[in-house]
DNA sequence: CTTTATATATATACAAAGTATATATTAAAC
DNA sequence: GTTTAATATATACTTTGTATATATATAAAG
């Protein structure tokens, strides 16, 4: 996959491995992680399979050692283009350690469970605002990488309100515990 | 991650590694992808670290092989609380084959990508109705299944209302340039 | 009543994705 | 001139995910 993400953005211009994992990391942050160790050996195994070229720059007038400046080939453009028609068969995956533990918060202590409740609602009201920020630079994108940014945003928005819902029930069905155990014979009323 | 995933259902009953993995795929089938050829060394290596225990059951009256029967241990309970309390650090990641192509179906057949949305949108209509069944099917689920079902579900909805408002931006994009191929004289006054 | 299909069950080899860390160059800051 | 920070590449390692081989017991087909 991270093959055809180096060889779509070659597409745009050529680039090296560095200048290549801050373009993942702004155009599929939210989709895929990225680094290093993936990018070199991917760059390396695709100019081993003809799907790149490499020019070494020694000099730049920037900072920083040379850089391998990679160009898509031919045969690279036609893999790609084979990727890019097929249909993708497999469905999304929403991978997320939080969200793994979330299923088993039940077996711990529920007012440890609001507690990093509050602290994603922090973390995705603060990557909501630079997405919204982000939406109007993207202005002169394509259509299809503005459309992608505004699923971006949708699904912040979605979680968003989601976890401050979760919360709400949470507290809710804590009260409601604490309240059985001072009064017990509500509970046995209602079990 | 998968590791806590087993020691977190063991806490609710014993089971072998088949049932562990279709357990693994109605809880959290949306967010991790399974196999047995995770399953099975995760079995042998918690097995190797005491956390699980381990009992073989070779006549269970059911079809089939022999079963290994696995347990989870004091020493497992006390690793998965500490994972369970700790703040989960890494940011969530969508995750999917689709949306790694969408970004680029700017460089291919733009009606193209129309007929793999229109895929995309059966498959989600198709799984929210499942889901939106078995939401019914988990009231008497815990709080915490029951929210994740939810988030499911709203998922899925946010999800198919992107894809068609996509369909739409982009039916209206082709048309917009099929009238300046006929027309050349719209495109020039427009840019 | 034997063959065949199917569901159950485990195991391992391999590939891809993700983490951790080492190394080196240059510009700018102190 | 020495430290700091940004740039740049590389590799060893772990975890995740795919493919496939093997075997047992029951049900169905012939």
């Amino acid at each position: 996959m991270i093959k055809y993400a180096i060889l779509g953005l070659l597409h745009y211009t050529d680039m090296h491995g560095y200048r290549i994992k801050e373009h993942i990391e702004q155009n599929f942050g939210n989709m895929w992680s990225i680094n290093y160790g993936q990018i070199y050996p991917n760059l390396k195994k695709l100019y081993d399979d003809g799907l790149i070229s490499m020019t070494e720059i020694t000099q730049n007038g920037e900072k920083g050692p040379p850089r391998k400046l990679y160009s898509i080939t031919e045969k690279g453009k036609n893999e790609f283009a084979g990727w890019l028609d097929n249909s993708p068969e497999k469905p999304m995956l929403l991978r997320d350690p939080f969200l793994m533990r979330f299923v088993f918060y039940g077996f711990g202590d529920m007012s440890r469970s609001v507690e990093v409740i509050d602290d994603q609602i922090k973390r995705y009201e603060k990557d909501l605002k630079r997405r919204k920020k982000n939406l109007k630079k993207r202005d002169n994108s394509g259509i299809y990488v503005q459309l992608i940014a505004d699923l971006g945003v949708n699904l912040n928005e979605m979680f968003l309100s989601w976890l401050k819902h979760s919360k709400k029930e949470i507290l809710e069905n804590i009260s409601k515990n604490e309240q059985e155990k001072t009064n017990p014979e509500i509970r046995r009323a209602a079990g």
